[in-house]
DNA sequence: ACCCACTAAAGTGTTGGCAATCTTCAATCG
DNA sequence: CGATTGAAGATTGCCAACACTTTAGTGGGT
């Protein structure tokens, strides 16, 4: 019998229902600045709110911790972690590195119905950088480069690339967002897409990761904006 | 008080003392085999033998699921992963890319301290090589690459390459150990240490990078190899 | 006013138990 | 004889309570 949750019931495949629930909950609410870098996350009070017990909501927040969401200290709990502008730097290098290597493999191993999709997302970013859509733009340009990682069929790879974005997502201040400087981002998945159909699996790792240094590059400049 | 355990009391940095021990000793079991790839975790019999209760081992049980070396079904529990061909390749592409990008940056910013480090574990793995002693060559090989990591000052990717060499050594059955083929692995170490100390960094990439395929070449040869 | 010991409150680490679910295996039916 | 079903046994998911640690607050001494 489903008793009663203030939680939206999802099954997921994953080991424990109701700890996978609140992981996603602790998630979104560190997305939503709720609970900001540093703070503390008080276990009883928080599984009280969700209507659960505090098993489940210790079992979310080690989840949290191996995903370097949080760091836990021992005997005084879990705290959201800060990411420092260093460690935002050190993942947008290894994300590019990977990106070079996905677009290098893709280069040579990428399916006819796979480029169409690809270049239909260039497309619909094309647009929306055009109509001045930031949030169309972006959305579109996470799901290109998760369809990269995707199509490269490396799954380890993916796994870091997807764990290590969404490491950025989450714990970036909003302020901070990489300003897209849409249209010379997307002039640069053109070039990936160029070098990845001509089938120069050097020449579109380079492409590509430059492309991926680009961002880094922008989310300084972006930082310094905000800092003047 | 300290009261009386059957577990290696390390008090360790991390979250809870007891969970830490049991992932370390549920860690060790999995590398000495004795607990098989498939097999089943059983909660209760394992926190008994470890004189805990079952939440530390739970605790324990999703540590490892994080890390990739069990897997964990909803009402079943925890089961040992078994490492498939494709993944380890995979993952040896992953940690190839990634010691390229270390090789790259080391070419630039290399310390002269840590340019000898390195150098002297080169001329241990020679040494080690001639006299034909396998355990030295691979223990040094190990902490060759993962000073290099750390030499290389970005954060997640060593922590990536360390979770993935770790995956690869619990998980790899004992009998697709890689044939070092000492003195060529290592003629490609002076090869890195020479193009690191040349400050070309493209060019270390690239042999680094290659060194790394190459040990993928040779756990492919062992594999078939024995396989025959 | 400042410092230190002491105490109480808050919060985590751990435990054992209950309910729900899955597995096993023998009896039953086609 | 093979497939099915259903109850017993085993095991996990979840919870409430206990034990220990940390922290905040208080009072006495200097």
């Amino acid at each position: 019998m489903a008793q009663r949750r203030l939680l939206a019931t999802k099954p997921e495949s994953d080991g424990a229902a109701l700890a996978a629930s609140v992981e996603a909950e602790l998630e979104a609410m560190i997305a939503r600045g709720e609970l900001g870098p540093g703070q503390h996350i008080n276990e009883l009070a928080l599984a009280r709110r969700l209507g659960v017990s505090r098993g489940p909501v210790r079992e979310a927040a080690r989840a949290l911790e191996r995903m370097g969401l949080v760091t836990v200290i021992l005997n005084r709990g879990a705290f959201v972690r800060e990411l420092q502008i260093d460690e935002a730097l050190a993942i947008y290098d290894l994300t590019a590195v990977l990106l070079g290597y996905v677009a290098g493999r893709l280069a040579t191993s990428i399916s006819a119905a796979q480029l169409l999709e690809l270049q239909a997302h260039v497309g619909e970013m094309e647009a929306a950088a055009q109509a001045g859509q930031q949030d169309v733009f972006f959305d579109t340009n996470v799901r290109f480069h998760k369809l990269m990682f995707s199509y490269a069929g490396n799954a380890p790879v993916e796994a870091v690339y997807l764990a290590h974005t969404r490491k950025l997502l989450l714990l970036r201040r909003r302020s901070f967002d990489e300003s897209p400087h849409m249209l010379q981002s997307n002039g640069e998945h053109r070039e990936i897409m160029d070098a990845i159909l001509s089938g120069d699996a050097e020449l579109a790792r380079q492409v590509a990761e430059r492309h991926g240094r680009a961002g880094r590059t922008r989310f300084l400049r972006a930082i310094a904006y905000r800092e003047a």
